[in-house]
DNA sequence: TCAAGTAAACTCACTAGGTAGTATACATGG
DNA sequence: CCATGTATACTACCTAGTGAGTTTACTTGA
């Protein structure tokens, strides 16, 4: 069978194609960047992905389920209506954006730079991940007794794209807080209505 | 002094740049083919621009004017309150965003793809016009009478950079209409309570 | 028990083409 | 004549991807 080391060494690939590929962009980082990054020869790196292209998905898919289960608990962990738990994400997101490696939302920069490559498998990756967030905020409205949840999940999704891109933007946090306080205002809204 | 031709160089170069740049993104685009689609050589180029980076830079600066203007023109041209002008800002925008060519906010798309280098020309760039966008909404909102347009605009904004990052990953327009319809509902309720 | 076989996992050296940027020379209008 | 503008041809290096061969771990037959 397998060589015991043989998942151990995809994962090497991985992680070191996660750091460059989020911290440097998909098309400023090498295959060979990644090889030596993860301390083995391109040629091991193409026996376990077969192209870049595959190893831009898998990286992306790598993320997927971590950030959406860092969201839901941001989320739960959070005290008080659902407003004021929608408004902690947010000021999470602020914090983690304080982080002197972050650059950003690593699925919408993908998307950004593959923007050329619309049926690129990365690009579905990204924009499955983001329509994933939305349902998950859409269930928790609608758990919640909003009546028009799914709009609701929409407004709030959008204010967190846009918070990512002004961070990103200005090198500020504080677009993630006022995003964020905005969204307070339209769960507020949704609330009364409902 | 220079040729009757040169200025006409500069922005047969700038031309091919923009669509080059909007259309395949920064790293994506060689100076060659820049050249090539200019219908000049590259030494011609460099003679024009110092470095590719300085055309990156040239390539925003020459699309900020006319995208604020085009901003400011739907604006003014809307009928009805300001919550309904603000709108219809959006809703142009995902008109535009239904053309082929069309492939999100070349700043935001700029400033993603550049993440790894913050201190860049172009990135600079890009975080006037975010800024410019905001403040004119806000003095479009202070004139309106209303008393928080700060707080107003950086929603508004935040919400239009959501709106060019989910309609770029989904290639959906719908997504400029719900973010005008978010919009449309913190305006009214900040005039509400002005 | 242990040598031979096998397939997975891995490396070295390479191809063919693209990259930003430049040294040098030629043209052309004032 | 001479400054501005343009082109040819080049450097030095990086790019994704591959052909061919080697090492490793495990299986299997005697």
């Amino acid at each position: 069978m397998a060589k015991p080391s043989s998942l151990e060494t995809r994962d090497r690939i991985l992680t070191a194609a996660n750091k460059l590929f989020y911290g440097e962009g998909i098309r400023a980082v090498s295959v060979d960047a990644i090889a030596e990054k993860a301390g083995l020869t391109k040629r091991t790196l193409y026996y376990h992905f077969k192209s870049k292209d595959d190893l831009i998905e898998a990286y992306l898919i790598s993320r997927d389920q971590p950030n959406l289960a860092a969201f839901a608990q941001w989320f739960d962990e959070a005290e008080g209506p659902v407003s004021a738990k929608t408004q902690v994400i947010f000021q999470r997101v602020a914090e983690n954006a304080r982080h002197p490696k972050w650059k950003g939302c690593g699925f919408l920069r993908t998307v950004a730079e593959l923007a050329n490559m619309p049926g690129h498998p990365a690009v579905a990756v990204g924009a499955r991940h983001k329509k994933k967030f939305e349902l998950w905020l859409a269930e928790a409205y609608a758990k919640a007794g909003i009546q028009q949840a799914q709009d609701l999940a929409r407004a709030v999704t959008l204010l967190m794209d846009g918070a990512f891109s002004a961070m990103l933007t200005h090198r500020d946090p504080q677009y993630a807080e006022d995003a964020g306080a905005a969204a307070y205002r339209l769960v507020e809204l949704a609330c009364a209505s409902s």
